[in-house]
DNA sequence: AAGCCTTTGAAGCAA
DNA sequence: TTGCTTCAAAGGCTT
């Protein structure tokens, strides 16, 4: 299984990134129930009944055993090196186009070069999983016999760059696509039916820029380095908006200045104020996916046409049971991603923590529940 | 318009 | 170390 590197060569949380298993029986039991595409209506109608029963059960409590069992799987993950991996030998077809898996030019990165042959730009194809396009599955393998796969990622640990990174996402040398429009590409794979807008062609531009001119592109939604990045979003939708009203504002002044307060027809702002409009900005760096995420943001659009569901919460309950359903191998893939996601995004913003991002939401969740007394767990009859 | 719902996993933090 | 909280995606729904 991606062998989650264990032998303390996976710094990146490896010892958790393994479900719990609790054991094969389970396992088949958990299969043999799991959710089948011919018994949708059956799903449908019973969906209710079943977030009843997982919303009744105390999920802390859950949880808990779940990271007991994570342990305990943790024991197991040498019989997972064992497993044979993708056996398939195929690519690995998740459409999540979340990193660019570049490989930054030595200037680009804060850390320094990526490899030493690091000189050049890699993009993966849109519309494709940075990975797949460039990789085999089989790159996935995290211990290529000439990488070491040890990336020292502790918190408080400088992360050096990974090696194992850049020979996965390495390409030709010097190749760009015109698919380096993530910001505005959706990270979603497009089904064929296309419930989506076609991918922006935006930035499809962004060829007519021979390199990454990058004092250019140092727009939100951008890496500093000048590469548009999808964990980059801007800090409101109103940026634009925002950039627009200064202008107004830019003109307004100048009419100020020429007719006055009265024809301007503008209150000025305070000092503060306006000191906070010049200050950019900062675009929010959103969290790597997880494995369960990437799997989501695969599966989602197989749920949505075969289940004719359009609600996330209830597709993201299918895709919970099918997650579990799926075999170790299956979800290692996943897993294995998302360690390569994590790793990317520590060497793209080595100083960037989870908890920069806590507080973007104006109510809690634990708020809400103080506020509705005990228990919100639904009430299906 | 903003938050909720729903899932799992990773990370942060307090005890 | 343990246990809890928050966020990541998504889109219909609710407030």
């Amino acid at each position: 299984m991606p062998q989650l590197n264990g032998g303390g060569g996976d710094d990146l949380g490896a010892n958790d990134e393994m479900i719990p298993f609790k054991d094969e029986e389970d396992h088949e039991k958990i299969r043999e129930s799991a959710f089948t595409e011919s018994d949708l209506a059956d799903l449908k109608s019973s969906l209710v009944n079943e977030s009843e029963i997982s919303q009744n059960s105390n999920s802390a409590v859950i949880r808990r055993g779940q990271q007991e069992d994570q342990r305990i799987y943790t024991d197991k993950r040498e019989h997972l090196d064992d497993v044979p991996r993708h056996q398939d030998g195929g690519m690995y077809k998740a459409p999540y186009s979340g990193y660019p898996f570049l490989m930054l030019p030595e200037p680009y990165l804060p850390n320094g070069p990526v490899s030493p042959s690091s000189n050049k730009v890699s993009v993966v194809q849109q519309g494709m999983h940075p990975l797949t396009p460039l990789l085999p599955y089989d790159h996935f393998n995290p211990s290529p016999p000439h990488i070491p796969t040890d990336v020292s990622q502790k918190p408080g640990v400088h992360r050096h760059q990974s090696q194992e990174i850049s020979g996965f996402y390495s390409l030709p040398q010097g190749q760009i696509t015109p698919s380096m429009n993530w910001p505005n590409q959706p990270v979603y794979p497009l089904p064929s039916c296309g419930f989506r807008q076609s991918f922006s062609s935006s930035l499809q531009s962004s060829s007519s820029f021979p390199r990454f001119s990058h004092s250019l592109m140092l727009q939100s939604g951008m890496h500093p380095t000048g590469i548009p990045h999808p964990a980059i979003v801007p800090p409101s939708g109103k940026q634009e908006h925002d950039q627009f009203d200064r202008s107004i504002y830019t003109s307004s002044r100048a009419n100020y200045l020429l007719f006055g307060p009265v024809r301007s027809g503008i209150a000025f702002k305070s000092h503060a104020e306006l000191k906070r409009e010049k200050e950019p900005k900062k675009p929010v760096i959103k969290k790597p996916l997880n494995a369960f995420m990437l799997y989501m943001k695969e599966m989602r659009a197989k749920v949505i046409a075969e289940c004719t569901l359009k609600e996330s919460a209830a597709i993201n309950q299918i895709l919970g049971r099918r997650w579990h359903a799926l075999t170790r191998e299956e979800q290692a893939k996943y897993y294995e991603l998302a360690r390569k996601e994590r790793q990317l995004h520590m060497q793209l913003y080595p100083s960037w923590s989870a908890r920069d991002n806590y507080g973007k939401k104006k109510r809690r969740k634990r708020d809400k529940q103080q506020d509705s007394g005990t228990d919100n767990s639904l009430d299906c009859s």
